[in-house]
DNA sequence: CTCCTTGCAAAGCCTTTGCACGCTG
DNA sequence: CAGCGTGCAAAGGCTTTGCAAGGAG
């Protein structure tokens, strides 16, 4: 069964009403397995029902980053995205030629974070990671770079 | 002497023309130490000058970055900054608490940079990476978290 | 002289907000 | 029943664009 029950519970004994708007968002929003913008949410929601606003998709959205059951991440190129916190923390890598997203583990930051801390003091957020760069495909594309 | 001739020079060898406000700019731009908005290169600008349009502003930032003369981050609270190339490749850690800016040295990035290639085979610009996380005067401010 | 560059202002994009009605609990 | 949540539309902030005049080369 899905996660986003448990977030709709958790919204429930926080005080919130569930309705049927919050559903299906918070369902397009955990049954995809990557991010989301606001628009792409919307546009998965629509296919459900053409009774949701734009506006509340926003405020859901924020409404589940203020609870912690999401995570509202800028990618390099400006975009926002967001994604519930069943996938843990990771690295999102934003090729900057297609714009495609693959994430990675953020185990591989591990080592950086402690060296941050140790040398700036700076505790970083391992959950709100972006690196920009080019994929696989777009580095054989373009072999003297932009 | 300064940095900004060179930038100059180039714009002039690619066929573009210097205007007073491409001077003004660009000299905003390598004289200060850091990144800056597109906000803040006007303010600058407007000290020297009046005669000149926030338009301007962001055409000559294009041109700069669409030239490889200047880098465009948008940095993790969505905020776009733009600085010369002189200052090398650093990461970006943002403070989300009190928003400041600190550069560090993107040596440390190196080794994850090397596994990203050879795990999702994945080409990391070092260039642009912002890492948002508390700076040590808000890990101290906020012992609970916000 | 040619035409690139500018200032102005309006438009554009994405996101937020005010209001009254409807629905959840 | 109480009041939170919604749709609508307008506003808001930041950035881009169309146009005619002006300046660089």
């Amino acid at each position: 069964m899905s996660h986003c029950h448990t977030l709709i519970q958790n919204l429930r004994q926080n005080g919130y009403r569930i309705t049927p708007q919050r559903e299906m968002i918070i369902e397009s929003l955990a049954h995809q397995p990557g991010h989301q913008t606001a628009e792409q949410v919307f546009d998965q929601v629509k296919t459900r029902t053409r009774s949701v606003n734009i506006a509340t998709i926003y405020r859901t959205l924020d409404l589940l980053v203020s609870q912690g059951l999401a995570t509202r991440t800028s990618l390099c190129e400006g975009e926002v995205v967001y994604a519930t916190r069943q996938h843990g923390p990771h690295i999102h890598l934003v090729c900057r030629q297609c714009g495609c997203l693959i994430n990675a583990d953020s185990g591989l930051m591990v080592g950086v974070s402690d060296q941050l801390q140790a040398l700036y003091g700076f505790d970083a957020d391992l959950q709100h990671i972006s690196i920009t760069g080019l994929c696989t495909a777009c580095q054989h594309n373009s072999p003297q770079g932009g």
